[in-house]
DNA sequence: AGGATTTGACCGAC
DNA sequence: GTCGGTCAAATCCT
């Protein structure tokens, strides 16, 4: 059932950045159209992971007590009413200034992180901003503790994070841990994370972001470095590569202008540094590599394809600065 | 030495 | 008044 899932959510966003990257083209006609090849194959890519999850739902519809199940007519043939009422009340709740998404982890950790609208520039110069609680949109995540090695690690997620706080929470077992990106001074950036393990289950980790990663943007940034070391290992579970932040993912619910950002950290030395992206970044990594036979993912061969933002004005960059 | 983490205190929101 | 989020000094780590 996870599995079905994963592949749901997989192929979602891949719909999604396909779209995102379309209307790119459209709002700006002066770029040359996208290879008809890369359509072709990011549309088979997509259709693929409906596949897959439909065959899982098929072979195994037993939902899993991590998740809530969707009514039972999903399962079946046809799209009635009901079907798509539920589709309807998903799409609402997901919709609000919070959205909250379950993402479906195997095997090692993997983070689903949303691009996140952040509100009003924060006011860094003064002594201790202070917002309200509902003035930033928050987009929550569950993420597996890694199953190897430490499971006490908070879930990595492509971005590199630096610990500012710690608190017990009032009825919760486990402290909150605070986190702000470690280029919050060079580059502003004032994207930050809670991590909490969930009282219920403490081999999973409630992830809450808040505020959207500007530190790619900057010209000076840390360039992408994807790591190497990386392989796919057993089905359906990656190591990840660390996507290039132009490959951004919009996790549904949010609107246009809200969704989610894969981005990747500087080419970390760290353990803490080595991204662990979400499937579907992988999976478009992995489509640049076979169009482009480098065998590798290069930042560069995708930008032929995608321009990167810091190249080409996107009006939804433009409205989160 | 410099960056990251820890942790008690502070302060605003509720 | 309570709670959650952040600050910042102390400490740890590389």
């Amino acid at each position: 059932m996870e599995e079905a899932i994963s592949f749901i959510f997989q192929g979602c966003k891949l719909a999604q950045d396909l779209e995102r990257n379309l209307q790119h083209y459209v709002s700006n006609n002066q770029l040359l159209p996208p290879p008809i090849l890369m359509l072709s194959e990011s549309c088979d890519e997509i259709i693929k992971m409906f596949v897959s999850a439909k065959e899982r739902l098929i072979s195994n519809p037993l939902p899993s007590s991590s998740y809530s199940p969707p009514p039972p007519q999903l399962f079946s043939v046809g799209h009635d009413a009901s079907l798509h009422e539920w589709l309807r009340s998903a799409m609402a709740a997901g919709s609000g200034s919070s959205t909250s998404v379950q993402v479906p982890v195997t095997g090692t950790t993997q983070l689903d992180s949303g691009q996140l609208l952040f509100g009003s520039s924060p006011s860094s110069s003064q002594q201790r901003p202070r917002r309200r609680k509902d003035d930033v949109e928050k987009k929550t995540v569950r993420v597996a503790a890694p199953l190897i090695g430490n499971t006490d690690l908070p879930p990595e997620d492509g971005y590199t994070w630096r610990k500012y706080g710690q608190k017990e929470i009032l009825g919760s077992r486990f402290p909150r841990g605070y986190y702000r990106c470690t280029h919050q001074k060079m580059y502003q950036c004032p994207a930050k994370r809670q991590v909490q393990r969930l009282d219920h289950d403490p081999y999973t980790f409630q992830v809450t972001y808040r505020g959207n990663h500007t530190c790619h943007m900057s010209s000076t940034a840390p360039s992408i470095a994807p790591p190497t070391h990386m392989a796919a290992t057993s089905s359906g579970t990656h190591q990840l590569p660390s996507p290039p932040p132009w490959l951004e993912f919009n996790l549904g619910g949010g609107g246009s202008s809200s969704g989610s950002t894969m981005a990747a950290t500087a080419g970390g030395s760290s353990g803490a540094d080595i991204a662990a992206a979400g499937p579907s970044s992988y999976l478009v990594a992995e489509m640049a590599d076979a169009m482009f036979n480098s065998g590798s993912s290069s930042t560069n061969s995708m930008e032929f394809l995608f321009p990167s933002p810091q190249d080409k004005w996107d009006p939804e960059d433009s409205k989160n600065n």
